[in-house]
RNA sequence: GGAGUAGACCAGACGAUCGCUGGCUUUGUCGUUGACAAGGCUGGAGGAAAGUCCGAACACCACAGGGCAGGGUGCUCCAUAACGUGGAGUCACGGUGACGUGAAGGCAAGUGCAACAGAAAGCAAACCGCCUCGCCUUGGGCGGGGUAAGGGUGAAACGGUGCGGUAAGAGCGCACCAGUUCUCCGGGUGACCGGGGAAGCUGGGUAAACCCCACCCGGUGCAAGACCAAAUAGGGGAGUGCUUGAGGGCGGCCCGUCCGAGCUCCCGGGUAGGUCGCUAGAGGUGUCGGGUAACCGGCAUCCCAGAGGAAUGAUCGUCGCCCCCGGUGCCGGGUAACCGUCCGGGGGAACAGAAUUCGGCUUACGGGCUGCUCCGACC
RNA sequence: GGGCCGUUAACUCAGUCGGUAGAGUAUCUGCCUUUUAAGCAGAGAGUCGUUGGUUCGAGUCCAACACGGCCCA
């Protein structure tokens, strides 16, 4: 399988999926970003990313949930495990940049992977 | 060169790698349509996609026909599927001008409103005045009448100016000007414009006050609506069964034993979920013709996003644009500071993301282009 | 995506038919009390969300915009 690939199977769709996993999931509080993750029943990971209005305007709500999609795509941590993972951005995001953002999912795939 | 004004235009470009998503197609597996996997070709945000302020298409609900209520629009003609939109004009206002702005019907249909000030705020009236008559009478005061020129108040005070006239005055009379109504002539489809005559002195403001007049409008919105349809609960019908035992448990069968009033099938509604609606259209581009124009018609040609926690991205390279800093060989402008030009380094790149689809409006915002106007300098 | 509502003092709200913007709480000052609280008296605090328009005059009428909130599967 193509390690580079992020397709349908591999995110989080429905409303009830995202409320079950925010009710009994994990959460990890960063400077930018919360994230919740729970073990589930498939074969691969699932992603999902909640942006509210309160971050920008649309055009700034799709740029950061295309930037965190493209690090989950590049790292391989979503084949190893099967976690459904929910990354809230909050609303400081928009003093910081993309490295910053990028060092903080770093530190949860060292945390998660292995 | 500066300031302004109107119009049309672009929305960084190219390449490489890795991805997302729609369509078509080839191969393989399961195999009835079809589903899955791999590969190939190809399409993939905007001028505002935004705000949701109007108008429609489309869908469902309601509806014989007409009226009332309610809402909207409001100079004229034209355009259009329709509009509160657009085009061309008229009038008014602003600007030296190019040009811009205008909810621009009716307060001589009715009703209402106008704080404070002022005598008086609507159809007549009179505070200080002015004039006159009577009485008291030194000055002057009191009372009756006339008057609306002057003063004062106010956002606004009942046509303006001049002359005549008068006791003082007044459209009381006259001349000119402004306005109203009626009428005639000419131009224009029309709003209206130009010119002549008569009347009467003139009946103020506010309809984004109630209202009157003319015209238009049924409601809800793709979360409209149509179809397929789990699980669970419950509804209807048929069959069978209630101690003569349906059905179930004791690993399969029979016997036996235990529990025991339901069990089986069909039908309809309908939730999660899925499919359709869903993109070929009042479509784009080019050209010819009609029209001042908006726009309309003919012909040719093209197919140009369809997602659904929601697709257009990331990284790198080259070039182009803007800003800042440093240097200054040549050249140009300037007395000079400096600016342009050239080289090197750093930074930035606006507003903003389709959600059923169109026609507009409004708001946000980067850039250069063209026409026109005014001002300044030179020839 | 579509529909609906609101914005007035630091806070919660009134404001009729356009004519000098009010109330309660809170704050401050004084009185009372040994002190605090309560009570009494007084004071300060307003671009009425913003910008235009209608009007002599706008919190109120009209238009556009901004911000906040609610509903519809």
């Amino acid at each position: 399988m193509n390690p580079q690939v992020l397709k349908k199977e591999d995110k989080l769709r429905k409303r009830y999926e995202f409320i079950t996993l925010s009710e009994f999931g994990e959460k990890k509080f960063y400077k930018n970003i919360i994230i919740i993750y729970r073990k589930n029943d498939l074969s691969n990971s699932r992603i999902g990313i909640t942006v509210s209005k309160k971050v920008g305007n649309a055009v700034v709500r799709n740029k950061i949930k295309r930037i965190i999609r493209e690090f989950f795509r590049k790292s391989r941590m979503l084949y190893n495990n099967n976690y459904d993972i929910n990354i809230i951005v909050r609303k400081k995001i928009k003093n910081c940049d993309h490295s910053d953002l990028k060092k903080e999912l770093e530190l949860f795939q060292i945390k998660i992977g292995k």
